[in-house]
DNA sequence: CGTCAATTTGAACGCGTGTAAAAAACGGGA
DNA sequence: TCCCGTTTTTTACACGCGTTCAAATTGACG
């Protein structure tokens, strides 16, 4: 036997004989009632089938309790677990997440921070596309609501308030190593169609000239379509190791998703990244990737801590929008990368 | 020099000199508008700063444009995968998606269900959990709004509307593959506090003994935290490797990620799957993950057609939206899988 | 210039709930 | 029992836009 449904609240009031604004009170805090109502109104409650109305609740509030987030890619188990730990904060916190994905396209892209200022969100964290994220957007996005930049930061938004991963710190990690265990490494880059994996090829370059080594990028000429990191990765390394080249060099790539492609290049050439521990040819990513200690073989890298960047920039954002008042103070907040020496390099 | 905010349709109205409800009809569908009005309207619109309050405009419409989608994990590219495909059908439709997950706790998903009920959602698509799910929460859902399971049916809802793939043709397949190419297969399953992998298992079991072959199951015992599907393939194929068992044997493992567990467990223990091609050891997965093809070896599998699977199920819900009159019969449609031969197996 | 059809306008109401202010009911203590 | 402070109810307006409908305007055409 199903409940009767009841639409309104209207309809409610009547039904149980508690008045509306009373029930209104009731649904945004049941201790703003008292308890013998609230005993009174969860039973009739019971009894009917009834879920007031999403819109109309938001309509005439000062806070509408959510938050809007967008993600530039969902095939990305990076973006993903960032993602996880965003939403895992915000239901802490008590807010209600809208996740957003531009699917690589800043025409959606732009379209969902629209979005958000439509949806009266609270605050939005934005993980751009990169450079070419409409700038425009995202200053309309800022000047009417709380929003943080997340993960990347493209150049022509450097005053923005951003979160994310010291790069020369945990690039700088990855070069240090490679050079102390064996040969400086080459870098290998990321399709230059993509967005600004800059922070990790300027970091790379600076860490080897602050050591005295020379270097040296390859896979930046490899046209690639967007988010196939793998395939770049492995064609870069292929054609290198097809003529013999860098059979015994170290490859520090852009992310793991590229050096996951350079591994399997490797192995179809016979080829053991790491076999030999202290030089020969070797293979190290960024980022680990959460598939890492599972492939053969096992990939070294650095870890970025997006636990800590998520939690972190949903923090951030609830102090923005409760307002802690524009410091005036740009924020910037980089978290460091740690190493994870796997059997790679 | 920043455009002037407006803030409401009715100070738009005044600012451009164009009527409220002529605008209301022009942000609904401008053709609804004489073009010489439109021209006037979008000229004034470039001058000034106006988002038209999503709230409001859904208030009072018949038609939210929304569907709602919830997937059970995000840290999975099988899902992920799928909610690509959905989100890009879904957007050619014209329809807002609204995207949920409820990180494998039934709690969340009952929650987000609701939430789909007081938005007003035209439809809504569900990756239930599983068994766990709550099934009195859909059953509210699906009495309310068009709703349409998707990849997975709890055994309790097996009435309910229904797109995934066809386990039987497709584990089936792997399977026969697998007989016939070498030894019949052990099947590796999922960590049994997870979701009905049942499907994958009962394939194989009947399988098997259609093809006159005693099936044989391991795995099962093995308790871990639910989602982490490569620890558990690596720690089941570990301790048989260890004891020397299954060493030469066929495994068909559940999913694609128990199968990069168990690669990894060969290859820790200096076995090669799939070396010897038509014996021996062998590691054969299901789903394609994206990843296979650069595992090494690489992993042969059953591709899931996803992308179909996606894209019907939109079209499915948008026509029971559209009436199409509940014909009464329950909707269920099963794809193929298709065999992917790669270096494992 | 007149006519008819197509558009636009004004005015008003509705959507379901938030919110504020004042009046009424309630509850506990002297 | 009376008084006072707390809670609930009444009442009324607001939120921003959808929608309707009659009245006014526009436009193309003859």
């Amino acid at each position: 036997m199903p409940k009767p449904r009841i639409n309104t609240m209207e309809e409610l009031s009547a039904a149980i004989g508690v008045s509306r604004p009373t029930l209104s009170r009731f649904f945004q805090d049941p201790t703003l009632v008292k308890a013998n109502t609230v005993a009174r109104i969860e039973k009739g409650l019971a009894q009917v089938e009834y879920v007031p109305n999403f819109f109309a609740t938001r309509l005439n509030r000062k806070s509408t309790g959510m938050i809007g987030v967008i993600i530039p890619y969902l095939n990305d188990l990076f973006f993903t677990k960032l993602l996880e730990s965003i939403e895992r904060t915000a239901m802490d916190a008590g807010l209600t997440v809208l996740t957003k994905c531009s699917h690589s396209d800043p025409v959606i892209e732009a379209k969902a921070l629209e979005g958000f200022i439509a949806m009266n969100v609270d605050g939005a964290l934005v993980v751009p596309l990169g450079n070419q994220s409409d700038v425009r957007s995202y200053e309309r996005l800022r000047s009417r609501i709380p929003s943080l930049l997340v993960d990347s930061r493209p150049d022509t938004m450097l005053d923005v308030d951003y979160v994310g991963t010291n790069h020369q710190q945990s690039m700088g990690l990855a070069v240090e190593y490679l050079c102390r265990v064996g040969g400086p490494p080459v870098f290998l880059a990321m399709p230059p169609v993509n967005f600004n994996a800059l922070g990790n090829e300027r970091a790379y370059i600076s860490k080897m000239e602050e050591l005295g080594f020379e270097p040296r990028i390859i896979g930046r000429e490899h046209l690639n379509d967007q988010g196939h990191y793998e395939a770049h990765g492995h064609s870069v390394m292929d054609q290198a190791f097809s003529i013999g080249d860098l059979t015994d060099q170290s490859i520090l790539c852009a992310n793991d998703r590229v050096a996951i492609g350079a591994l399997k290049a490797a192995s179809q050439h016979g080829l053991e990244p790491g076999a030999l521990r202290k030089g020969g040819l070797r293979i190290m990513g960024h980022d680990d990737y959460p598939l890492c200690p599972y492939l053969t073989p096992s990939l070294t890298t650095v870890e970025q801590n997006l636990q800590g960047i998520g939690s972190r920039a949903v923090n951030l954002l609830v102090n923005k929008i409760h307002g802690e008042k524009n410091s005036g103070d740009q924020i910037v907040e980089l978290f460091d990368g740690a190493l994870q020496v796997r059997e790679s390099a």
